[in-house]
DNA sequence: TTCTCAATTTGCGCTGGCGCAAAGACAATT
DNA sequence: AATTGTCTTTGCGCCAGCGCAAATTGAGAA
């Protein structure tokens, strides 16, 4: 892959950097590859690098002792990973990141992007915007979890994928999400079979498609209104 | 109250600053004063401000359409407040910030601490340093909430209360708390009477100790094992 | 085409935790 | 001392969601 300093400006966090600053990340950074069902990073690895996904889908997850997990946010391509650890120096990483299909990331050294922001204002700011919507997004989520039935939790789930990698399918309305019911679950807090029996459940009301790994909304505003625990 | 610019740098962001510049934070900051039960701005207000607790108990929290709410964080003095919002232009305050205790704080207009920024490299980058632990925490809780039962999540809370802003009680061992069945409640993602139900259990097994919106933990080995959910 | 393996569905029984309701306890006020 | 209002406790019934088990489906490999 051939890349240009010119793409990282795609990079929200970039998106102010001089072409020189482009350069030197550029310069400073490697490329990985990761096959599906690879790790760029395991918890509680040393943060030293992070990440911009070039192309791929990556999922950043959570587990507890006992391995259970969470899904905490899926990657895009132009999209930063690890930066939360490697913005301080020795952390670990509070999560592990795997590619969800063949993935390739630019990783960069922390320290070098910790230097660039010492006299780089606009770096930090722009850093510092994406970590509040991250923020905010995680106590929305938590909220979510806090309050609300699994149902509207899945209805939920489903909106926000469609809203950040979801595809409009051709001809015929709908949009395409390629998640697994485990997938799914691990986003909401839920199980496997649970959130089986509500796909289920819409797709018989005809507001969704479902196959195997393989989600099509049809009726969004019907989503929408589970979501908002309407029902009954 | 009687501020210098010196006790301003027991702020975590601001210790780096010059005196210069706290003293300048401090010409252009103003104190509020909201009594108990007040609130220093609501869910959903313009965020122009943020907030430096100066004395008292501050408690942020969210609410869902339906009302039921959510307890994100707790405040104590010299914290910071409201940065999320007020750090980007046009932004309303994603949670409300509700004094548990007669509180004070001093108001810093969102745009005058971002004009600062620009220049001072080290501001952004503290406060970025601040928010990526908020992110962990965040991550934390969520999986919590996500993965361990009720009781383990209220152990938990009370660990995590008690590192915060637990206050060694004099001679007798024991850490004290103040905060009602119903705070807790709100701070697990449960109910008043699931809450009230482990106290009294903990309380007969003499782990705890509690009382009108006052919890004693006694032995807080014990709380650890049922956290990590070593129970049976 | 057949085989194999992973993903998915669904019946069934169980239980953790919710939430009402009513009683009790405590602190502040009169 | 009596009153009032808030916080807390606990019995009781209920149900949303879990998780096993077994059947079914679908996609890729042989």
């Amino acid at each position: 892959m051939n890349l240009t300093p010119k793409d990282l400006r795609q990079v929200i966090v970039f998106q102010h950097a001089t072409d020189d600053d482009l350069k030197s990340i550029l310069e400073n950074g490697i490329t990985r590859s990761v096959e599906e069902g690879g790790f760029f990073f395991l918890q509680g690895d040393p943060a030293n690098y992070l990440y911009v996904l070039l192309g791929g889908q990556v999922k950043l997850m959570q587990s507890n002792p006992s391995g259970q997990q969470v899904n905490l946010r899926t990657i895009s391509p132009w999209q930063m990973f690890g930066a939360l650890g490697a913005v301080r120096a020795e952390a670990t990483y509070p999560a592990s990141a795997q590619a969800l299909e063949d993935s390739t990331a630019l990783a960069i050294k922390g320290g070098f992007l910790r230097s660039l922001m010492e006299t780089r204002p606009y770096l930090s700011f722009d850093l510092m915007h994406l970590m509040t919507s991250y923020i905010q997004e995680m106590q929305a989520r938590y909220r979510e979890l806090a309050t609300e039935r699994v149902e509207q939790r899945i209805a939920n789930a489903l909106l926000r994928l469609a809203g950040q990698t979801g595809i409009l399918s051709k001809k015929e309305s709908g949009i395409e999400l390629s998640f697994s019911r485990q997938d799914v679950a691990e986003m909401t807090g839920s199980t496997l079979y649970t959130v089986s029996r509500f796909l289920s459940e819409w797709e018989r009301q005809g507001i969704i498609e479902t196959g195997r790994q393989r989600i099509k909304i049809l009726q969004p505003h019907n989503l929408v209104r589970i979501a908002d625990g309407l029902e009954k």
